[in-house]
DNA sequence: TGAATTTCTTGAAGCAGTTCAAGTTTTTTA
DNA sequence: TAAAAAACTTGAACTGCTTCAAGAAATTCA
């Protein structure tokens, strides 16, 4: 059911059989169907969101009008917005489903009791966090060092199926470029 | 003396006088000379460094020869790359000191003996590491919404006495401009 | 203090990627 | 399955920022 998580975390920690059972009789599996919102700017974020299915992604509408993703969460990804969550702050961001999901969300309280019963889990959100963030680290480094066509063939290289997954103005935004110029990349014509 | 990071602990949990013990037995405060590389591009990372009193940057050297500064650490922070750090693989990263500096630092497995010893320091990182997500998110928003002079006066707004503390060229990187631009911003020649 | 090094400045030329506008293709939905 | 909506493509004009080169100013250190 919602084993994908459990799975997650016990690469990770390990639990014995008790913390299992809290863990699944405080965890439901949500279905949102596609282009559904979870965040929206302007919101505080008190939850936090598990994608064991499908794809989401967090967003921002720029000074254009434009939509820019700043990250997709596919299978097995947290995806929140941390600084609205622990500084009880209006989002900056848009969290959105990109197709239908599956989605374990976890409320603000729910996973503080979780976190008193089962102290071990704070060690499990600290190494996804630290990953996370190295990830981030690694997405600026490209940012900086690499041109449009670069990061798209890099991108495409690291992840060849999730490019046919997303509309590809998503891809763009999210590579930092526009969906016109995605355009002549894949067209060749740079 | 180390009292910085005790504080900084204790800003998010709760130590009692045992446990403040046995975090002061373990943890030294290292003074660091001006320009001295706390890490290097191809090592693994196996030391989280936590800056008490100066100035640190995290940074690359791009193709063409430059730096690129990534990420800076001033009082309070702490910088380590994360991905090496967790999967004991090489570095793309240098860790250098900006300012002569005061900096704990914490090998892994001295980390990890407190982390047995004081299970709560778990949730500590936790909350760090989640929040500076958070900030890496927005630094990703800023990058993509703002145009160079944008970048630079909001960074100037946010941290005006930092902007005194560096060398241009590091935060002209860091905001992903040329020196040379930054140059020009800064006698409104845009 | 004086020499060496590092950092900052300036202008001119160039270009990677944007913007705009209009048309085409694909996907969704009633 | 037809109509509407969403996504993609193309070329032309434009621009924000880079690159280069050279000199000036500030800082470091013997």
């Amino acid at each position: 059911m919602h084993a994908a998580l459990l799975d997650h975390i016990q690469k990770f920690i390990t639990l014995n059989s008790e913390e299992i059972n809290i863990l699944e009789s405080n965890i439901t599996l949500s279905k949102v169907k596609k282009k559904e919102h979870l965040l929206k700017e302007g919101q505080v974020c008190n939850t936090m969101y598990f994608v064991t299915k499908g794809c989401a992604r967090q967003y921002i509408i720029n000074p254009k009008g434009t939509e820019q993703t700043l990250q997709f969460a596919i299978e097995n990804w947290w995806i929140t917005d941390y600084l609205s969550y622990h500084n009880n702050t209006p989002s900056h961001f848009y969290i959105q489903t990109v197709e239908n999901c599956e989605i374990v969300v976890l409320e603000k309280n729910v996973l503080e009791s979780l976190l008193i019963q089962i102290p071990k889990l704070e060690r499990y959100f600290k190494i996804v966090s630290q990953k996370s963030f190295g990830a981030a680290q690694m997405r600026i480094k490209f940012l900086f060092t690499m041109s449009a066509e670069e990061r798209y063939n890099h991108f495409k290289n690291q992840q060849p199926d999730f490019v046919q997954r997303v509309p590809q103005y998503m891809l763009a935004s999210y590579l930092d470029f526009s969906a016109e110029f995605m355009s002549k990349i894949r067209a060749g014509k740079v």
